[in-house]
DNA sequence: ATTCTGAATATTATCTTGAATATTCAGAAT
DNA sequence: ATTCTGAATATTCAAGATAATATTCAGAAT
């Protein structure tokens, strides 16, 4: 019988999840080990795996709630009722932008995690890049209906902007740039595609 | 004493490089041996170096002639005088796409030489790009000459342009995507930074 | 003198194998 | 019944040994 993960306390998943976060920020994925992270949570290996399937999917569970962090203060910057659309695709863009170059920046072992991830769970980073675009989507819509954008596709464009800003995307790339070069991309880039979203 | 390469006879040069071509493309890098470069050419492997600094050197030569090629090819895209320069973009585009994707595709072992080349020779990289900047700051300076482009500053957005298309010219991400997603991916990116680029 | 080679040396890759680690599971503890 | 553990097993890692390979160089061949 393959024993389900529900109805387990919430609470100890999350002190697992804590442990192995502080393990793997400070030492990487690989060279943490089950048996550290269940001495940090006072239990045995074995119980570990009562609560996540394997070590992956203790990082694929942390990636999520990272992932979701970045969605939803990605939401917050379009529903800043203050700013104008185009603003808000800076703002989109380089929140974007900060938010990998912080990670890449604050935790050398990043790429580890995202080699594992990358194998075996790029559904992970589709569904990411999906709400991604789903809320570039409602940002050009939101332009449109204040009259500030003419864009006849706001889906299809929304897209083609996640393309062009893919370099702030991937924690591959963005280590290969300076934090003053990947500004002067993002603000060069942003005047370029708002060009093209503004009404003339 | 270093010995000049200069004054050797070109056509044993030419010999060697194509002999360590088919090696590498159908072996690799890591797997091409200088022994067996050497016996295609009927040469001892010492005699390589009289030639070559070393296997790297070789790699290096055939790639910048590739390279060349890719420029050469996409000058002649934007010296076609029949076409407008939305049009001189696009193809701008979609071949960088093409050359990409065709050189990923039929080679199999291309990633492990872009490795060798990226350690240590990332100033052959910056040197392609820049010519890549100077041949879409011509397209474009050339857009706004016959006026169908109104961009104020040229350079800076030839720069943008080759950031948002970043995704087609790194033969690390181009086999990550089918043709048909990247041709998706190429014509809607295409659209919006016309959008931008045309004379209102 | 110049071109080239075989043999020597330095560097890298491959293989082996003991040790670490991930994962499972029977059963103890509650 | 449920939670948990210790011990067993399967898998992965890593240090050392071995073998390939890159590179150099003294000197042979032309």
């Amino acid at each position: 019988m393959t024993p389900s993960k529900d109805h387990l306390p919430e609470e100890i998943r999350e002190k697992i999840l804590e442990a192995a976060r502080e393990r793997f920020l400070v030492y990487g994925f690989n060279k943490t080990t089950m048996a550290e992270i269940a001495k940090d949570c006072e239990m045995s290996a074995a119980n570990l795996y009562r609560f996540f399937d394997n070590k992956l999917d203790i990082a694929v569970t942390m990636t999520c709630s990272c992932l979701a962090d970045e969605e939803s203060s990605l939401s917050q910057v379009i529903d800043n009722f203050e700013k104008s659309a185009a603003e808000k695709l800076r703002d989109f863009i380089f929140a974007t932008l900060y938010y990998n170059h912080k990670r890449s920046s604050e935790t050398p072992h990043l790429s580890e995690m995202v080699n594992a991830i990358c194998q075996g769970r790029m559904d992970l980073v589709e569904q990411h890049m999906n709400h991604k675009i789903q809320i570039l989507t409602s940002l050009i819509q939101a332009g449109n209906d204040s009259g500030e954008f003419a864009v006849s596709s706001p889906e299809q464009t929304a897209e083609a902007i996640l393309t062009a800003t893919i370099i702030f995307n991937l924690p591959t790339l963005t280590p290969l740039f300076s934090l003053e070069t990947l500004e002067k991309k993002a603000a060069g880039l942003t005047e370029l595609l708002l060009k093209g979203l503004l009404k003339k």
